[in-house]
RNA sequence: GGGCGCUUAGCUCAGUUGGUUCAGAGCACCUCGUUUACACCGAGGGGGUCGGGGGUUCGAAUCCCUCAGCGCCCA
């Protein structure tokens, strides 16, 4: 058989996934027989391509996964999308722009369908991408969350939230992105990494009935006409006496309060603030504490409109007005100078505009109550954060929680389903249909309505109001039969895909989004089901370059993923993610990393290569290859061991890493090289099959890692009937332990390691065989690997000896000598001496320490036993080693 | 400004309640090697006073204080 020297994934990747696909095996249906282990994709954005961030998460979720489905649980990964209003409806509004249609030149209905139309054609371009990583999702059951039922639960959820009374309407200072015309959550405005030196203008306002004047500090000079009042700190003894009295706004001489408020700072500026309560949150915080008036200067499009009294500015954008008005305060004389000072300025994610603090009226949800259970339960570790780091930061959120503004005024998306019938604020009801809708406004009003006389709320939810949802509306969870509108609770045992599926497992995800979205589904899944929605949030890192930068699109500094899985294969891929990725820290994306999993994916290769081009012929099996496999075995349990652990542990890092050891040190390095015929001699047929088994046991723990050249692995190794793949076959089980076989097997490698090191020290090639004498009080210490050391060290003969060697090559380990006869002269005896002179010294001095310790009188009472007498043990071996030593030296004159 | 966290080998990180194998791993680096699975390899090797200082203790990378630097979240 021949087969290349260089594995390469390309072509056997494809193969697998149809295969996989064909036969079905990422479907999962509810199964009484089996334990569900379910995850909910975190479902990327439609308007999304695949970066190096999905990588690493879906990586990490397809491992958990396919563990699990070996289990022999019932494993179900749903895959899906978000509708990403925002960025969707910015997306389709700049598409048809370049086509020459404005957004405005259209109906909703008219705009909704170039939407959906967009959505059709690029929305499921990310999950095609998966696939080219191997991700084992159940594709039967892709949800978006704008399909018809979702939808229908988004709306039914408002409902109810409103008739629960968490649902209302008010004023709101809020986040106004003008270009996109919408508010933006907190969350979603941005202030550059670096602070901005902007410019705070000093303006001086008249006093009435009084020569004083005020001068305040602004960086916002164009919103002097929206004042209603001037603050100073009580404490401040300059102006606590204008307290009380009316200040002039320049230009329009509006009278204005001054007010006294601990939220001046002294020292900033002139210590004097102009309060606008219309356009600063911090400003209107005070307008409500002094009952300021509000007057709204900047309209939505962030032009100045009449009620800033002055018409030179009526129709003028902000920041336009700002120069202007600098210009024409300083001709007037009210502008007293101005300094720099560096502030943050924010900006809206999505357009990069800078944000207006606005005065609206928006839809909000009371978060308090609502999320009192969903604070309690990842404090008492019932919803288990991992790293557990982050139960800090949710504590601190959810403490502080504040009310969540969910409209935003676009069309894509989950319309409000709000319907008025009159101007007044409080003349609307919820209702899920207009229907529902009319019958509560002529119950509500007392008056007689046609559909028509209903007006719908123009504004859509926020995208995190739908995906707060997902792990219930997945499984259809809102849906008429296991609804019950009047409790506003799921019920049990009306879904059978809820009832057996919910709660999830684990939810993976970035840290970036634990408010946004991990919090927010804990919450409604309390509230509908009164269960977690899933067991563990596993929280990964940010993927960033090598200048811990952030990957970017912007940057250019992130990869191609599907352009790397093609050159080094997506297990490489995976495995180059995941070899740095300790949870909840950010990982440095190196392409180095990539490149020692496609090593390690070619390491394998050339293994199985190896064993199966052996020929199979001969009789039993020699002994040190018996001990070989004992060993071997021995190490694979206790690396399981350690493996299962760190999955119980999500140390994926770390699991990757113990596996990769066990496959290329313990069994490539050493039991191979143990069980090895000679050149063109052939293997007997039972270390063959012990080793195909030993083979087949190391595919299966790496199939979660690594799960095409596994599957392909596992596909040659021995004939395989039809349905026997690896990604359905059993999870190897840890069998007994022998921690004494494996000690041993550690010292002969050490000798074998200290064979070749003074074989190496002295020049000589590794062909040239040597004999060995041992002299060691323990004579069946090394008996057993007899063989192994003879084959691995190039040893013609193992000898025990009472006496030192003369002439020899020799060494020290532990109090065990080794001699290696050399011919005549080979040896310079000077050398030796200083060798082991150094190494006299280091032990002498090492003895000292411990013998310190021990006649430490408050060290041997005060320490525990198990320590004390480790520590005499310590002093044993090394006065022994010193005599040893010793004699040694003295032997070579 | 408030809160949380980090600083261990050139790089990325482990180090569980202070005390067995406490100073480790992978990569990188250096030397040697075209040995018969693999140079995407093999054999061997060097490298850290655990950010600085102080304290508690018989004993500190680990606990406390402090200084310096960095990061994250919230305002």
């Amino acid at each position: 058989m021949s087969i290349s020297t260089k594995y390469n994934p390309q072509a056997i990747e494809d193969k697998w996934y149809a295969h996989w696909m064909e036969k079905g095996y990422f479907k999962a249906k509810a199964n009484p027989d089996k334990e569900p282990f379910t995850v909910v994709i975190p479902p990327p954005n439609v308007t999304g391509v695949l970066h190096m961030g999905h990588m690493l998460n879906n990586t990490i979720q397809d491992i958990l996964i396919r563990k699990a489905r070996m289990e022999g649980k019932e494993a179900l990964w749903v895959p899906g999308t978000d509708h990403a209003s925002i960025a969707t409806e910015a997306k389709v509004v700049r598409m048809l722009r370049e086509q020459g249609i404005k957004k405005s030149d259209l109906s909703r209905d008219a705009f909704l369908e170039h939407a959906w139309e967009w959505k059709e054609k690029y929305g499921g371009i990310i999950l095609e991408q998966l696939k080219k990583l191997g991700a084992s999702c159940d594709w039967d059951r892709t949800a978006f969350t704008m399909d018809e039922g979702y939808h229908k639960a988004v709306l039914r959820v408002f409902v109810d939230l409103h008739k629960k009374g968490y649902i209302y309407r008010g004023w709101r200072m809020v986040n106004w992105d003008v270009e996109a015309q919408t508010t933006v959550s907190n969350e979603e405005v941005i202030y550059d990494d670096k602070e901005q030196t902007s410019k705070l203008y000093k303006v001086q306002y008249d006093i009435k009935d009084s020569d004083e004047k005020v001068i305040i500090a602004t960086q916002r000079p164009e919103t002097i006409m929206g004042d209603t009042g001037i603050a100073v700190n009580p404490k401040d003894d300059r102006f606590k006496h204008l307290i009380g009295k009316k200040a002039l706004v320049p230009f329009i001489n509006r009278e204005i309060p001054i007010i006294g408020d601990d939220y001046v700072e002294i020292e900033f500026g002139t210590g004097c603030l102009k309060v606008t309560p219309a356009h600063d949150p911090n400003d209107y915080e005070i307008g409500l504490r002094h009952n300021l008036e509000v007057i709204d200067t900047i309209s939505l499009d962030g032009k100045l409109n009449e009620k800033c009294e002055v018409p030179a500015y009526f129709g003028m954008d902000r920041f336009k007005v700002r120069k202007q008005i600098i210009k024409d305060l300083d001709e007037a004389g009210f502008l007293m100078g101005d300094e720099e000072f560096t502030t943050k300025i924010g900006r809206s994610e999505r357009t990069g505009s800078v944000i207006e603090p606005k005065l609206s009226l928006q839809w909000f949800i009371n978060m308090k109550e609502i999320s009192k259970t969903a604070h309690k339960v990842v404090m008492d570790d019932e919803v288990q954060l991992v790293p557990a780091k982050f139960k800090n930061t949710y504590n601190h959120w959810m403490e502080n929680v504040r009310d969540w503004c969910i409209s935003r005024q676009l069309w894509w998306g989950q319309r409000i389903p709000a319907f008025y019938y009159g101007t007044g604020d409080d003349e609307y009801v919820v209702a899920e249909t207009i229907e529902e809708a009319l019958t509560l406004a002529q119950e509500k009003s007392g008056k007689t309505f046609s559909a028509s006389d209903l007006r719908q709320d123009e504004d859509v939810l926020d995208t995190w109001a739908s995906s707060w949802l997902f792990p219930m509306a997945v499984f259809d969870g809102f849906n008429d039969d296991c609804f019950d509108k009047e409790t506003g609770k799921i019920i049990k045992g009306k879904n059978a895909d809820l009832d057996y599926f919910y709660p999830t497992s684990v939810l993976v995800t970035a840290p970036e989004i634990l408010f946004f979205w991990v919090a927010r589904m804990i919450i409604a899944g309390y509230e509908y089901t009164g269960e977690k929605p899933f067991e563990h949030v596993y929280l990964t890192g940010i993927v960033r370059d090598k200048q811990r930068r952030k990957m970017s699109k912007s940057l250019g500094n992130s990869p191609d993923p599907l352009d790397l899985i093609k050159e080094l294969g997506a297990d490489a891929v995976r495995t180059g993610m995941l070899f740095s990725s300790p949870a909840g820290n950010d990982l440095l994306y190196d392409e180095k990393l990539v490149e020692q999993g496609r090593n390690f994916a070619n390491k394998i290769w050339n293994a199985f290569r190896l064993v199966k081009n052996w020929e199979v012929k001969g009789t039993s099996m020699p002994a040190e290859n018996q001990i070989a496999v004992q060993w071997f075995d021995a190490r694979f349990n206790q690396a399981l061991t350690e493996i299962e652990d760190h999955f119980s542990k999500f140390r994926m890092s770390d699991a990757l890493m113990s596996t990769y050891k066990l496959v290329w040190n313990d069994f490539c390095s050493w039991y191979l090289e143990m069980i090895k015929p000679a050149y063109g001699e052939p293997i007997d047929p039972a270390t063959y099959e012990v080793t195909l088994n030993l083979f087949e046991k190391l595919m299966k723990v790496l199939h979660p890692f690594m799960p095409f050249i596994s599957e392909e692995v596992w596909s040659q190794i021995r004939e395989r009937a039809e349905g026997q793949d690896i990604i359905v076959s059993a999870w190897p089980i840890v069998g007994e332990l022998n921690p004494g076989l494996i000690k041993q097997a550690e010292k002969v490698f050490e000798l074998v390691s200290n064979i070749r090191n003074a074989r190496s020290s002295k020049g000589l090639s590794p062909k040239e065989q040597l004999d060995l004498f041992v002299r060691t009080k323990d004579q069946s210490a090394y008996e057993a690997f007899d063989g192994t050391i003879k084959k691995l060290g190039n040893i013609g003969e193992i000898q025990t000896t009472n006496d030192k060697v003369e002439n020899a090559l020799s060494f020290v380990i532990n109090s065990d000598e080794f001699y290696m006869p050399m011919a005549e002269g080979a040896i310079d005896v000077e050398q030796e001496k200083e060798e082991i002179q150094k190494e006299l010294d280091y032990t002498k001095g090492f003895l000292n320490s411990v013998t310190k310790k021990l006649s430490n009188e408050r060290f041997v009472s005060g320490a525990p036993e198990q320590v004390v007498a480790n520590e005499k043990k310590k002093q044993a071996d090394a006065e022994s080693k010193i005599k040893v030593l010793e004699e040694k030296l003295a032997g070579l004159g």
